[in-house]
RNA sequence: GGCGGAAUGGCCGAGUGGUCAAUGGCAACAGACUGUAAAUCUGUCGACGGGAGUCUACCAUGGUUCGAACCCAUGUUCCGCCA
């Protein structure tokens, strides 16, 4: 159990191909993972979400703790139960509500005491808080409780937060090891360091010296350029273990998953493909779409003529404004599922490309292809 | 036919002598969104101009006033109530 076979190589570039195995199943990397936070990924259900190529999914303890709570989740047998998801499930360990929240909280080395986003009671969240909660809930990959560093971040507060990240990791590991069902749960690192390569060294040092099933790159995709993203994970493609996945957590943006790929990541997330579509934004395989913008009224046509998802395969882009104009649910489902479909479709393809040995023509024809006028990034 | 009320920018609707090119809301247009406090948020929104600014505007016409969306008169249209 939870093994990682590296089955094909790109020789050019980082990017590799590979199996992990889970107790819900064979994970085929590179693999994008759709986030549930709430025990559902917004506007899909669980069949659709096999139906697009979902092999995994995202749900987030500190979010799952509030409601429904850990009582009536493990009442329902976990999180799998509950929502009647049959594929592996990733927690997060309420690490990036540390972040993400941090304006209601208090952050020692013991613990993080916050006030609920929902009806501002206090909460005390701990390494074992997480690990605890991650058990209740079933899912085959924890995480590691960390602290993710804002950007621009001082070179001390970031090291701080490298600091508190391998103190947490080792708290994390010991209780997880001692109380969780390492059979079934597998426990990843992360490592932090914002943007500074003396930082990312020493954490990735100090967390991978840990012997963990799998290793997270935390921290990336929170403000800064793209070009220093991609220079992290060039500095951590090199001394990050290449026998175990790597998953860069929360990303992504369409080219940062393929640029990611090229640099030796297996496994992403984000909340973009959902909430973007939510929002309308859709992502196609020549770039970004507003799919309010008045020009589309009139075009009796797919959003994405190369797309086999049901969205592209049934529906004009004028139709999907109208829904998009009008507020529909409809819309917002439709927008979810392709955007979930497409950036689970260049994770595939990827992988085709890397078995192929034609991923650096992939990353090429990608990256020209993919116009994205709107992006204030370097990339 | 009589009495009363109302007419404001694409729509609804504030304003009731100067600080009003005119509050809000909606619509429209554009933008943002990266381990989800997000089916959310931001900007623009009379015309021309890069801007300073200029012009045209609160049903119509005339008037009062230094000054009117706001006061007066007449007209037009609409809405009530009574015949």
């Amino acid at each position: 159990m939870f093994e990682f076979k590296v089955i094909a190589q790109c020789p050019v570039t980082g990017a590799r191909a590979g199996e992990f195995t889970t107790p819900h199943g064979v994970i085929h990397t590179p693999v994008f993972m759709p986030v549930g936070t709430l025990a559902t990924v917004k506007a899909m259900s669980p069949d659709e979400l096999e139906t697009i190529g979902s092999q995994i999914i995202l749900g987030n303890t500190y979010h799952l703790y509030l409601r429904p709570t850990p009582e009536i989740i493990a009442k329902a047998g976990g999180l799998h139960s509950f929502m009647n998801w049959k594929r592996p499930i990733l927690t997060d360990s309420g690490g990036f509500q540390v972040f993400s929240l941090a304006r209601l909280q208090k952050i020692t080395d013991k613990e993080v005491i916050c006030r609920s986003h929902i009806d501002g009671s206090l909460l005390t969240m701990s390494p074992e808080w997480s690990m605890n909660m991650q058990g209740v809930l079933g899912s085959d990959i924890a995480m590691c409780f960390d602290q993710c560093c804002e950007y621009p971040a001082t070179h001390e507060k970031a090291e701080d937060a490298v600091r508190r990240t391998t103190i947490w990791a080792k708290r994390s590991r010991e209780y997880f090891m001692a109380n969780n069902d390492t059979g079934k749960q597998a426990l990843f690192g992360i490592v932090q360091g914002s943007v500074y390569d003396d930082l990312r060294r020493r954490s990735a040092e100090e967390i991978c010296g840990m012997d963990f099933p799998g290793y997270a790159i935390g921290g990336l995709s929170v403000g800064e350029e793209h070009s220093a993203m991609y220079h992290s994970l060039d500095v951590l493609n090199e001394i990050m273990p290449k026998d175990k996945p790597r998953y860069l957590m929360g990303v992504g943006y369409p080219p940062n998953i393929v640029e990611g790929i090229a640099r030796g990541v297996d496994m992403f997330d984000c909340v973009m493909p959902t909430r973007n579509g939510r929002n309308a934004t859709v992502f196609t395989s020549f770039g970004r779409l507003n799919m309010r913008g008045a020009s589309h009224a009139e075009e009796f046509f797919p959003m994405d003529s190369e797309c086999d998802c049901y969205a592209c395969r049934n529906f004009s882009r004028s139709y999907l404004r109208h829904l998009a104009m009008c507020g529909e649910i409809l819309g917002a489902r439709l927008f979810t599922w392709h955007n979930l479909r497409f950036t689970i479709r260049i994770a595939e393809k990827a992988r085709e490309a890397i078995i192929a040995g034609k991923f650096p023509e992939f990353l090429r024809d990608f990256t020209e292809r993919f116009r994205d006028d709107n992006s204030n990034s370097d990339s």
